[in-house]
DNA sequence: CTCACGTAGCCAGCCTGTAG
DNA sequence: CTACAGGCTGGCTACGTGAG
């Protein structure tokens, strides 16, 4: 897919998908009026795509019916499309297109722009994407065609009233709920996994494991009868059961791509939200957790392999990345050649990049051409949103 | 289609540090 | 001293993209 550049065309035009490939980028003519109207009228005149995501999020919060839910619909086009890309590429092996994958991502839009709280240092796109991915996820997961969340991942995530309430949705008799409900608190008791972060893919407990969910469940117990590890096993996995046909609503169609879809009719088209299900509101919550403590750390690191860099590095980047400048334009202004510009900012790059790889290996990471791929661009969206951060600063003091 | 522009790859040459 | 490796720069040019 071809990235758009154009700070008009980031919020007036959309993707268009031609035998499930990215064909082209379709602009729409009232929004690209729009868009250059305000330009034209902003006495900023800065073409920096944050500040104008955050510009038509602000007009939209005070304004839900204007133009703004259009320029921001157009602006999460990528963050869709690379979510979607994401996910067909390492979850699915499927039916589902990218094209569906995509559509499944952007009609979530509207509930993006309801949830986002631009207050918590987290960039408009970020949280798409965070959004995106776990709602192509559960869509799918709803389709059965990935499990994304193992029985005993979901188990630690329930709260008591939730479980006692599927309890009671599958018929059990009070009874047998107070056990199953004794049993889960000992199962989450005993069952807290070691590493941090990762919880959706929680392995099954092991024998020494339930030996002692069984063991704790027996001293607790009012009654005098003794229950097996394995008995308790079966509960947790009926308590499992009885929570997965609770929590998942009957799922909604997915409107699919009109082959051909007129551009300007868009607005028309856009597709009714979903009911949610619990799940996705639980998933969502730790995809952003788990994204903002990336988004940090990530900072944390790339901050300080900057401050290692040599003066004139670090100025290139400035330059490069904060004022947008062209090497052309950089090589005049520091009297040194294009190609030498474009050399050391290569190399600023690899320095940034080896220090991520070093990152993300010490979170296990491995790192396929995939994952390198993203972290390539994790890092010029950071550099990005960094540098025009410390340019607005300076200009503030 | 051509043309302009921005970027980066290729190759040669220079400089510096190091080992023998 | 020489030989060599590694890093950097200069010059040229290919490639991708957008505009006309």
């Amino acid at each position: 897919m071809r990235s758009r550049q154009d700070i008009v065309e980031i919020f007036s035009s959309f993707i268009q998908f031609n035998a499930d490939r990215f064909s082209n980028w379709v602009t729409e003519p009232k929004l690209r009026r729009s868009m250059q109207n305000s330009l034209i009228q902003s006495p900023q005149a800065t073409t920096k795509e944050n500040f104008w995501a955050l510009y038509w999020y602000k007009l939209w919060l005070a304004q839900p019916e204007s133009l703004a839910f259009g320029h921001l619909y157009a602006y999460l086009q990528e963050a869709g499309y690379w979510a979607a890309q994401n996910i067909v590429t390492n979850f699915t092996s499927s039916q589902h297109t990218l094209a569906d994958c995509f559509q499944m991502a952007i009609t979530k839009v509207d509930k993006i722009l309801q949830g986002f709280n631009s207050q918590q240092g987290f960039n408009l796109k970020n949280y798409a994407s965070a959004i995106f991915t776990s709602t192509i996820k559960e869509t799918l997961r709803q389709r059965q065609e990935v499990d994304i969340c193992t029985d005993w991942s979901l188990l630690r995530k329930l709260s008591h009233k939730r479980l006692e309430e599927a309890l009671q949705n599958a018929g059990l008799s009070p009874e047998k709920i107070a056990s199953y409900l004794l049993a889960w608190n000992c199962f989450k008791t005993i069952y807290v996994p070691i590493q941090a972060g990762a919880t959706r893919q929680l392995a099954k407990p092991d024998s020494v494991t339930w030996e002692a969910i069984a063991k704790l469940y027996n001293s607790q117990n009012p009654s005098t009868k003794i229950h097996q590890a394995e008995t308790l096993e079966q509960w947790m996995l009926a308590c499992a059961k009885a929570a997965r046909s609770y929590l998942y609503p009957t799922v909604a169609s997915i409107n699919t791509p009109k082959p051909g879809q007129d551009s300007g009719e868009w607005l028309d088209n856009l597709p009714e939200l979903q009911g949610e299900s619990l799940l996705t509101n639980i998933i969502t919550q730790e995809e952003i957790q788990n994204r903002q403590t990336q988004y940090k750390q990530i900072s944390e690191v790339l901050v300080a392999v900057i401050a290692k860099l040599d003066v004139q590095a670090q100025q290139i980047l400035k330059l490069y990345y904060g004022e947008a400048l062209t090497q052309q334009q950089m090589a005049a202004q520091l009297d040194i050649k294009q190609y030498t510009i474009s050399r050391r900012l290569t190399k600023c790059r690899e320095e940034l990049l080896k220090a991520l790889a070093q990152w993300s290996q010490d979170l296990h990471i491995s790192l396929t051409s995939d994952v390198l791929k993203n972290i390539s661009a994790v890092l010029d969206e950071w550099l990005q949103g960094h540098y025009s951060q410390t340019e607005l600063k300076s200009s503030r003091e």
